[in-house]
DNA sequence: TACGGATTGGAATTAATATTTCATATTGAC
DNA sequence: GTCAATATGAAATATTAATTCCAATCCGTA
C-alpha cells in the first residue's frame, strides 16, 4: 500500500469517478455496485457481495488492489468507518481535542473540549429521545400536586434549575436536598397524588437511590433521569430517559440532562396551562 | 431459535433489559457493553468485542445463545441492520419530526428548541471567548488560596456545579448560598490572596451584587461571569466574560455558561497541578 | 466445610472467509 | 488471423474468526 490510499470515503469515491473510464469491465462493474450499495459492501463478505454485484470474489480483490489497498478487508474499512461517522462524527472531534489538550494545547483546548462535549450531547439525546416517554413523563408530572425533585452530585445542578423553573411556572415544588439531614421526613409527606424527578448517573449516590426507593415505595410516581438502562433507578421509575453525557477532562457535561430537565419543566407548566383553560373555558 | 428471538434492535433491548436481573455476571457485563456500544457489535469480531468488554469470545457468544440466538453471527445481524436502517431513514425520520413540531404535535417542539437555544448558545461563546481573558482568569484563580463561588436563582446551579468540581480536584472553595443568611460573614474571612468567581446576569440578583461588591472593596479579585459590559458586574472585576445565552420559552439556556465554568474549573486544576511539579522537580 | 450446580476461562476445534493460483477467455495490435 | 497482453472464472489454499469443549472456579445450600 502506497500513501495515495483513500483512507475515507469521499476521497475513495472521487479516486473511483476518477479512474472508472479506464477499468476493465468486470472492474466497473464492482465499483458501480459499490457506490451504488455501499451499505453492503461495509457488511457483506467477499462472497455475497460478489454475487450481488454479479462478479466472482476475485474480481472485487482485485478492484480493491488496483485501489492500492491490500486486500478487500482494508477496502471494507473504508466503507464501515463510513457508517460509523455518520453515527458518531462528533467522537472522533472529541478525541482530536482531548489530544490536543494533552499535549500542551493551551487552556483554550480545554475550554474547546467542553463546549464539544456538550454539542455531542446534545446531538445525542436529540436522536435518541423517545417522544412517547417524553409525553408521558410531562403527562405524569403535570397533574402532581408538588413536583419532588431528587438529585446530589453532580446532578444536583440540574436539580436545583428544575426547582428554579418550577417556581417561576408557579408549580409547587420540593427540592429534596437538606443539609440537616431532614430528607427522609421530607420525603414522608410525599403522597401518590404527587410526583418525582429524579437524577442520577454512575457512580450513582447512595442516599439518592435510597430516597427513590422508599418514595417509590409510598406510591409516588417516578420521573427519573439516568445514564443507562443498567441504572438502579430504572427499575423504580414509571418513566425513564437514557442520557449519554460526553466527558471531557474527568467531567461530564450535564448539558443534555439541562436541556432535557428545562424541556420537560416548561412542557409541564404549557399542559397544566392548557388543562386550566379546558376546565374554565 | 424458536420464533421469539428478538429480530429488531428495539425489541432486543427491551429483552435484555427485562433479564437483566437474572443474568449472571459476566453475562450482564457484555450486555451492558451491547447496550452501551452497540455500534462496536456491529463492527468488531467476537474477539475484539470481547476484549473490549473484558470478557471471554465464549461468554459473548452464550450470551446470543441465552437470547435465543444460534450464535453470535445472528446477533450481531440485528445490530448491523440497526445501523442499516437508522442511517437510510435518517432524514426521513428529522423531516417527519419538523412536520410534526409544525402542526403543533405535542411536546416535542419544545424539547427541541432548548436543544437549539444550548446549541447556539455553544456557538457563540466558542467564537467569541477571549483567549487572553481566559489565561488571565485561569492564571488569577490558579493561585488563589480559596476560590469563592458566588451566584444565585438562574446562575446558582452553575455555581453548584463548579464548587462540585473544584471539590473533586481538591481546590479549596466556599459556594456563598447560606440560606441562613450569614452570606456577610462569610464572605468577610476573604482576603487578597483569595480569589472569587462571580456569576449574575440581568436581572442581576441584588445580594449578588451586593456581596460581589462588598469583597471587591476588600481587595479579593474577582472574575465575572455576565451577559453584557454594563453588567454591575463588570466594574468589580479584574476579568469578565461576557456569556450571551439564547433562549426558548422564556427560560435561557444556561449551557454556555457551564461549558465556560467547567473549563475554568479544570484549566485552575491543570495550571495548579503543573505548579506543584514546578516546586517539587 | 463439603457438595452440587452454575458459571467462567482458555485452549482446541470447526466453520467461514479472504486470498492466491492457475487455467481459460477476451481483447487489441500487427 | 495470430500473438501477446490483459482480464476473468473457478477452485485450492491460507487466514481469520466463531464455536465447542473441558477443566477450573465460584456460589449457594445442607
Amino acid at each position: 500500500m502506497d500513501e495515495r490510499v483513500p483512507r475515507d470515503f469521499e476521497t475513495l469515491r472521487a479516486t473511483i469517478l476518477d479512474r472508472r473510464a479506464s477499468l476493465p469491465k468486470r472492474i466497473a462493474q464492482i465499483a458501480a455496485y459499490a457506490l451504488d450499495n455501499p451499505d453492503d459492501i461495509a457488511f457483506g463478505t467477499a462472497a455475497s457481495i460478489a454475487a450481488s454485484a454479479g462478479v466472482q470474489p476475485s474480481t472485487l480483490i482485485r478492484f480493491a488492489q488496483q485501489l492500492g489497498f491490500d486486500g478487500f478487508t482494508s477496502l471494507q474499512q473504508v466503507f464501515r468507518e463510513r457508517l460509523r461517522e455518520r453515527n458518531s462524527s462528533y467522537d472522533e472531534r472529541l478525541a482530536a481535542l482531548r489530544a490536543k489538550a494533552e499535549d500542551g494545547g493551551g487552556h483554550r483546548a480545554i475550554f474547546d473540549g467542553f463546549v464539544a462535549a456538550a454539542s455531542t450531547s446534545l446531538g445525542d439525546i436529540s436522536r435518541s429521545l423517545n417522544d412517547a416517554h417524553f409525553e408521558e413523563a410531562v403527562a405524569l408530572l403535570a397533574k402532581a400536586e408538588t413536583i419532588y425533585v431528587l438529585a446530589k452530585r453532580r446532578s444536583y445542578p440540574v436539580a436545583s434549575y428544575i426547582a428554579y423553573a418550577l417556581g417561576k411556572l408557579k408549580i409547587r415544588n420540593q427540592l429534596v436536598e437538606s443539609a440537616a439531614g431532614l430528607n427522609a421526613e421530607m420525603i414522608g409527606f410525599a403522597t401518590p397524588r404527587d410526583a418525582v424527578i429524579a437524577i442520577s448517573f454512575s457512580p450513582y449516590a447512595p442516599a439518592t437511590i435510597e430516597e427513590t426507593r422508599s418514595i417509590a415505595e409510598q406510591g409516588v410516581p417516578i420521573v427519573a433521569i439516568t445514564d443507562s438502562s443498567f441504572s438502579p433507578l430504572a427499575q423504580f421509575a414509571k418513566v425513564w430517559f437514557e442520557v449519554a453525557e460526553a466527558d471531557f477532562g474527568g467531567f461530564r457535561s450535564i448539558s443534555a440532562t439541562m436541556a432535557l430537565a428545562m424541556a420537560l419543566t416548561v412542557a409541564v407548566g404549557e399542559k397544566r396551562r392548557e388543562a386550566g383553560r379546558r376546565r374554565k373555558g
